[in-house]
DNA sequence: GGCATTCTGCAAGCAACTTGCAAAATGCCG
DNA sequence: CGGCATTTTGCAAGTTGCTTGCAGAATGCC
C-alpha cells in the first residue's frame, strides 16, 4: 500500500499549480530545491514516472528532452527557436484528425492513435531582441 | 578542398537509395557494416552532419532520437507504437499552416516558422499481431 | 617527392535518463 | 509498544546516443 511520499507529492503539486508549462525533470528538481525541500533527481524522475504510469501526467518530448504536464485535454505546443521557451497552444491544431485517419490508413496502412505536434517559432521577446 | 570520402559517399548513397525512411545514425552504421564496409559511428555522424549542414539532409527528431532523410518537400511521419517503425506520410498534414500562423500569433505572441508532426499509431504488422 | 589538407578510427567526454542497492520511513498487527 | 514487511529515498554507478579531441592514414597539388 502506498505511503505518503514527500517528493512525489511536491512534484504533483508543482505540476498542478500550473505556474509553468511542461516541466523537465531538471526544472522540477531545481524548483523543489529552491523552495527549501531536499530531493534527488532520481526521486523526481521516479515521481513523474509514477504519476505518468497512472495517467495523471502527459509526457511530451521536445528537442530530445522529456517534459511533463498534467493530463488535460490534448493541446499542442510552440517552441521558440531563440531561447527554447515552450508555450501551449490554445487547443489541438489537428481537430481534423478524425478525417485524417482514414487517409493515413489508406496511404500507409497505419492505424492512427494520436500525435504530437510542436510548432517552431520565435517568442515575443526573441522577436524583439532579434534573436 | 574536399577529397573523396568513402564513408560519407556510402552514407549519402544509402540515404538516396531510399530503401528505408528516416535513418538513425546507428541504422546507417549497421547497414554499412552489414554490406562489408568498415566505418566508425563517429564517421557516420560526421557524414550526416556534413550533409545536413549543406542542406542535403533533413533531420527529424523522433522519440528523442535523431533521424535523417534526403531533403525533399516537407512531409510528416507516423510512428508505430508497437515496433517503432517510422513511415512517411504522403504530404504535409498542416497545409493549412498559413491560416494557423495568425491564430497562434494572436494567442501566444509566437511567430511560427515551422513545425514537426509525428502521428502515432500501429503499423499493419503490429495491428495483425496484436502488439 | 614534399606538403598542406582532409578523412578516419579510437577513445574519452557529455547530457539526460535509468537502475541497483542499502538505509531511512511508515503502516500494520499482535 | 515492538517487530516486520513495504515503501520511499539518496547516492552512485550504468546506459544510450550523440559529440569531440587527437594522432595517424590518405590524397591532391605542386
Amino acid at each position: 500500500m502506498p505511503r505518503p511520499s514527500s517528493v512525489r507529492d511536491a512534484v504533483a503539486d508543482l505540476l498542478r499549480r500550473g505556474g509553468r508549462h511542461a516541466w523537465s525533470i531538471e526544472e522540477l528538481h531545481r524548483e523543489l530545491i529552491a523552495s527549501g525541500r531536499r530531493a534527488d533527481q532520481s526521486s523526481v524522475f521516479r515521481a513523474v514516472t509514477y504519476l505518468h504510469d497512472r495517467g495523471q501526467l502527459v509526457r511530451v518530448v521536445v528537442d530530445g528532452k522529456a517534459r511533463y504536464e498534467v493530463a488535460s485535454p490534448h493541446h499542442d505546443h510552440v517552441r521558440c527557436e531563440g531561447c527554447g521557451a515552450l508555450a501551449p497552444l490554445p487547443g489541438c491544431v489537428l481537430e481534423g484528425l478524425e478525417h485524417l485517419e482514414p487517409e493515413v490508413k489508406a496511404g500507409t496502412g497505419f492505424a492512427v492513435t494520436g500525435h504530437q505536434l510542436v510548432l517552431t517559432g520565435r517568442c515575443p521577446r526573441c522577436q524583439r531582441d532579434g534573436r
